[in-house]
DNA sequence: AGTGTATCCTGCAGGC
DNA sequence: TGCCTGCAGGATACAC
């Protein structure tokens, strides 16, 4: 998916163009999208003021006046799309983002039109109630750029955990808004192997590991996130982190850091990038 | 506890 | 050109 830097790339593209702005009329074209069922959605919805739009994890999160909240998750190909000039100046938007796959279009009462778009429709959509979104929020692992994202916080997390790093890092219980891409990105940069077992990690990898994270995502938002294929900001912008990637999708290609070259495995049926000289292979089934 | 597998879908790249 | 296979930023349910 868009992943957190996408994300935080489309709540603050989103944001200026719809805060204050009342939910005059929804429209679903794709009812699958939203587990919720179009009566509670709608009924939600319809008439509401949105507040704030950021974002939690991977997730985009519309506050509505009146404390309930609209939670999107974009799935693999999910994109928000707003039509129409961009406010802050000099960032334009060249073309008007086109919806191909249209799966729920708000109308405003400015006239402004939100549309969420999904080609593979993996995506949700759902109006929480106050004390449905705590429980949503408190499943959620921390925020890995907040001040509370500490080396001793990560320690205990990873502690006596015996999956690969790799997927306790994909895990959103345990670090909210790591995915697939940066998952990959941040353990090159700390020089930590997929499959080690996360509670194996020393004291130095773990703060390399922090710092990674942190600095992968960081530079991400800046580039505006990764655009593989798929992913559109809310002008219909691609991101430019990818020509910035280190490991993701670089099989066979040359390490930045040493020259050799990068492999691909596959872990939990999902491929994961290494470079094998800087990041060593744990000894048989695993240990430090 | 943790892993592999399958599922939801569409689009596209690559092989032949 | 066209058909077929595999693969994709996610999340979850299941059997083992």
């Amino acid at each position: 998916m868009p992943e957190l830097p996408e994300a935080e790339t489309i709540a603050r593209g989103v944001h200026p163009r719809v805060a204050g702005r009342r939910v005059q009329e929804v429209q679903i074209l794709r009812p699958g999208l939203l587990p919720q069922g179009e009566r509670t959605f709608s009924t939600r919805l319809a008439g509401a003021r949105i507040l704030k739009v950021g974002r939690r994890g991977k997730n985009l999160v519309f506050r509505l006046e009146g404390g309930h909240v609209l939670l999107v998750n974009l799935g693999m190909t999910g994109r928000v799309l707003v039509p129409g000039p961009s406010p802050s100046p000099g960032n334009p938007a060249p073309h008007p983002p086109e919806a191909g796959h249209p799966g729920v279009r708000l109308r405003l009462d400015d006239g402004t039109e939100v549309v969420y778009d999904d080609a593979r429709r993996f995506g949700t959509l759902e109006v929480l109630n106050p004390g449905e979104w705590r429980a949503r929020h408190r499943a959620l692992g921390p925020e890995p750029l907040s001040p509370g994202f500490t080396a001793e916080r990560l320690t205990a997390g990873l502690a006596r955990r015996r999956s690969p790093i790799r997927s306790w890092l994909l895990d959103q219980r345990r670090i909210a808004g790591v995915g697939n891409i940066y998952a990959n990105e941040a353990l090159w940069t700390a020089r930590v192997h997929p499959l080690r077992q996360a509670g194996s990690l020393t004291g130095p990898e773990v703060a390399r590991l922090r710092r990674g994270i942190r600095s992968i995502l960081r530079r991400a938002i800046e580039a505006r996130g990764t655009t593989l294929r798929d992913y559109r900001d809310a002008d219909g912008t691609r991101g430019s982190f990818a020509a910035l990637l280190r490991v993701y999708g670089r099989e066979g290609e040359p390490c930045r850091r040493c020259g050799s070259s990068i492999e691909r495995i596959v872990l939990s049926n999902r491929s994961a990038f290494l470079c094998p000289r800087c990041q060593p292979a744990p000894r048989e089934p695993d240990a430090p």
